[in-house]
DNA sequence: CTCTCTGCAAAATGTTTGCACACTC
DNA sequence: GAGTGTGCAAACATTTTGCAGAGAG
């Protein structure tokens, strides 16, 4: 099942000039497999046990890699370490935000409301991109508080 | 003219069982001052002239202290360093969103188009704050691209 | 006078870089 | 074989912490 994206970024890559190597495949694998946001940390420790030799370094070189090539993309809710995850194009999961809780730091991703969303997005994409000129290719929208359990206490 | 607001955040500082330092004051002078975001380093920087005694790690502290009390907001904008700048309760600037070109790095500060996001935000937030049981107090929106002056080279 | 706040230096954290060797194409 | 990719160690940048002394209430 998920070789049809495997392909697809094995193309992007070689696309770009860029060399298929044993290294990307399982960084790309664990992101895959994990479907959620990640830290250059999490792929370099989900990797020891099958590519022990795989070393930080060359997570960080190839998330660089990825990032620049479309293939991932970088969050950074202000935690300390970046957070990666394959993009919607690549990956299995659609479109989303998130729901972040100022205490224990949990992210929740939605994927609701998203045609209230939308429309708010195509009006104002078009009126910022005219007025600033700015070409808009993504957005991030965060959503901060408190989660249930927290309030709780 | 800022004195409204500097009777405002003393009295919340106070509040809270905070001491009103002179450090502490002269960095949400800055703040107020420059009306835009800016890191640790740059508020450092700007205290130098007139207070050079006040290091580094009282600015760390002093904004933790203020993002703790409502005071100062902290964005993280994935560009190695965080950005603080005075919430829209103590500091002149209007509730905005932001512009990132993903070249120059360069962030624009927008408040257009808020009557369009304002229905939006209603409906998803209370629609998110039912679904997953979450408070929202505050969020974020980034749209990234490219700015004019990137895209003509 | 008490207790918080502060500067300095050092540590901790996350990320990047230099270099020689390894592997892809 | 040519040239990109990699591991390791060291460098780097930002932020945090320990401690003794200074300053606010």
């Amino acid at each position: 099942m998920p070789h049809g994206h495997r392909h697809q970024w094995g193309q992007k890559l070689s696309g770009c000039g860029f060399r298929l190597t044993v290294g990307r495949e399982a960084i790309i694998d664990v992101l895959a497999r994990v479907d959620k946001h990640v830290s250059a940390e999490d792929i370099f420790l989900a990797l020891r046990t099958d590519h022990p030799g795989i070393g930080l370094t060359t997570v960080y070189r190839t998330l660089e890699l990825l990032v620049e090539t479309g293939i991932v993309a970088k969050f950074d809710f202000g935690h300390g370490r970046a957070k990666y995850e394959l993009t919607e194009e690549f990956g299995r999961k659609k479109h989303h935000h998130h729901l972040i809780c100022k205490r224990c730091q949990t992210i929740i991703d939605y994927s609701d409301f998203m045609e209230d969303e939308l429309s708010y997005l195509r009006k104002t994409e078009k009126g910022l991109a005219k007025k600033y000129d700015f070409e808009i290719d993504s957005h991030v929208i965060n959503f901060y508080g408190l989660c249930g359990a927290c309030r709780a206490k």
